[in-house]
DNA sequence: ATAAATATTTAGACATGGCTAAAAATAGAT
DNA sequence: ATCTATTTTTAGCCATGTCTAAATATTTAT
């Protein structure tokens, strides 16, 4: 069994990794834990210890496949706990991080192979993210940012880079939700921005919105 | 906010108020949360400067009011993670005390209330134990062990005293659960045991069984 | 190749919450 | 009333996880 601690360091490794493939620095993790740089070079060492991680001072450190599968595990918990809460209590998509950032953290195989159940075994959170299976396997999608969309495309909205709750209501003013189809009408040279058509709008938004969505083409 | 250590300790000066309302000692709040005198004599002079319990050298402690309704918090979101557990994810009640321990400091007021509508707002856990409201009051029902039942007397199963998963699966295997209607056929001066009807079936249970539930006449 | 900037680690401190062993206070028995 | 047994508190130590400040290693720029 591990703290919550060391599972939040599994985590963010387990993502950070997601993103850059190489070792992952002491300061990348502190950044990510908003912590510093000394506490982490502490925790390396623990997790090296237990073999989460692999480790060579000042070389950053990789998940062991034990780790990785560790981290699935938590990240599994997180996101099918932000299903329930979604779909079983009524929580919108920007509501429910904090809620499964503590949810994650509780033992109990079996409360998560029910829970499972309980939400039909899904497959993605309301963010559009994967949820790994039991081994820690997860089925990525075919997916593009909506900025990466060329004019007159169209595509289906899967996912968001960005999950922080300010980025997920101005969706949810604009009324973009997972699932509607996007059709790119003009790309703006001068701005980035984007003239698109959902549902029967049309409307223009900004290259950074349009850097925080994913398509399905 | 307080951590989980601080609610372990409120939670069980709350249950051994229930039993015995003097002031509760040292030594029994040791007992019950199997650590040592002087760790609780540390974590009472916390408590106590955070205004949850009065508390003078040597005299023991008694929550404050705002000890009270911080404990019946705590206390309502264990037994509401029951009935979830229990209801919605197929645990037995033998299975649910250690899941809800940890569920129970999860902080989010606005998942209690969305689970207690979700759950049908439950006025009782599956022991048959009441589920404090949001104010933390809670409906005490009439209710005496079926071992001061006399002979000839019927009762409803309505709780359980000690709900350890050792006494519930013994429950369990003599097909005892809430809501059974029983009889005292006869009472045994030599041993207390009791002859009991249920359903169909006739069979005795020892005093130490029937010290354990409680009856609705 | 070396100096400056950056990144990482170490050393030492602090807070929380637990422990043991010893001291102090209270309660019980005579 | 006093001595004994019990309870409670204190003192001091340990582990976890955090921090700051200082030392060390690495990278970058010239």
């Amino acid at each position: 069994m591990f703290s919550q601690s060391e599972e939040n360091y599994i985590k963010a490794i387990y993502h950070l990794e997601t993103i850059s493939n190489a070792g992952i620095s002491t300061n990348a993790i502190a950044k990510k834990l908003t912590t510093k740089a000394s506490s982490v070079s502490d925790m390396i060492k623990k997790l090296s210890e237990k073999k989460l991680v692999v480790y060579k001072k000042y070389q950053g450190v990789k998940l062991t496949d034990y780790g990785k599968k560790t981290a699935a595990n938590i990240v599994r918990k997180h996101r099918l706990w932000e299903v329930f809460l979604v779909e079983k209590l009524n929580f919108s998509w920007d509501e429910v991080h904090d809620v499964a950032e503590q949810l994650e953290h509780i033992k109990s195989p079996k409360l998560i192979n029910q829970l499972d159940a309980l939400l039909g075994f899904p497959t993605h959170d309301p963010h559009g993210d994967p949820i790994p299976d039991k081994d820690g396997n997860l089925k990525t999608i075919e997916k593009s940012l909506l900025s990466s969309l060329h004019k007159n495309e169209s595509g289906i909205c899967v996912g968001v880079d960005d999950s922080s709750s300010e980025f997920l209501r101005f969706l949810d003013k604009k009324g973009i939700t997972l699932g509607k189809t996007i059709t790119i009408l003009e790309k703006e040279d001068f701005d980035d921005s984007l003239s698109i058509q959902m549902d029967d709008k049309r409307f223009s938004i900004s290259n950074k919105i349009a850097n925080n969505l994913y398509m399905k083409k």
